[in-house]
DNA sequence: GTTGAGCGTT
């Protein structure tokens, strides 16, 4: 959507975008147009929004009629204070109708042909925006651990953030998961020999913080009725634990059957 | 009510 139709942009044949970064996220397109109309022929006037909320994600893109007059907004309204924040304008870089830039400046006479497809290159990312970036991965970080299932609201960073999505591996999870799991049913079993006193200090140490943790969850129960109980006999996985396979138990027999 | 690096719509 644009500010000027419902049907996505009017025509991007000859016009030249201008990325505003930093803008407040109650700034709309109404307060900006009039701002960069000033400085030429605005023909559009777009603000991503989140698919969901609809909340302004912070930047913004106008789109000029000519060039010259896109680098007068630039040279203008960059780091112009728009609704208490200084905004900051730049050429956009990977639209639809990507500008090429030569050399910092607009490379005019583009309209005639699309060669601009092979000027426009990928250029270097290295910047020193490390420390803006750490910042926010750090408050994120905190709301993550607040929300853990919150996926949905990384949909704006989830493009970028997918080197680091993709570090993440599952196997890390199902281990942990499998060994606590193996653990809890250990104790689950030691709890026989003294059920009243384990479940006390349990119950006194264990209380508050499930409570917050997940209150109607109860694993416990679930994990009893388990199929492999019933096949055995007897506890299966503890059996598996200690004496893995037989032939094992017939080495031991061998050399530590004295000793033991 | 909040956030703050970035690159876009039916």
């Amino acid at each position: 959507m644009s500010h000027f139709g419902r049907t996505g942009p009017p025509d991007i044949r000859d016009t030249f975008s201008l990325l505003v970064l930093n803008i407040s996220f109650r700034t709309t397109a109404d307060d900006l147009f009039p701002l960069f109309e000033r400085c030429g022929k605005v023909v559009d006037v777009f603000i991503p929004r989140d698919r969901r909320t609809g909340d302004s994600r912070g930047f913004a893109f106008v789109r000029y009629k000519y060039a010259d007059e896109a680098q007068k907004a630039i040279d203008r309204l960059d780091g112009r204070n728009v609704d208490g924040r200084n905004i900051m304008v730049q050429f956009a870089k990977y639209g639809p109708n990507a500008v090429p830039i030569h050399k910092g400046r607009v490379k005019e006479g583009v309209e005639k042909s699309r060669d601009r497809s092979r000027s426009r290159s990928p250029r270097p990312r290295h910047r020193d925006r490390d420390d803006r970036r750490r910042s926010r991965s750090r408050s994120r970080s905190r709301s993550r651990e607040r929300h853990v299932h919150d996926r949905d609201r990384d949909y704006r960073r989830r493009s970028r953030s997918r080197s680091r999505s993709m570090s993440s591996s599952p196997d890390h999870k199902s281990h942990r998961r499998a060994r606590d799991d193996v653990k809890r049913k250990s104790r689950s079993k030691s709890r026989s020999k003294s059920r009243s006193r384990s479940r006390s200090r349990s119950y006194h140490s264990s209380s508050p913080a499930r409570r917050s943790a997940s209150p109607p969850k109860s694993p416990l129960p679930q994990r009893s009725p388990t199929p492999e109980k019933h096949a055995n006999g007897k506890d299966s996985p503890l059996s598996r634990s200690v004496s893995p396979s037989p032939k094992r138990a017939s080495s031991r027999s061998l050399g530590s059957d004295s000793k033991e």
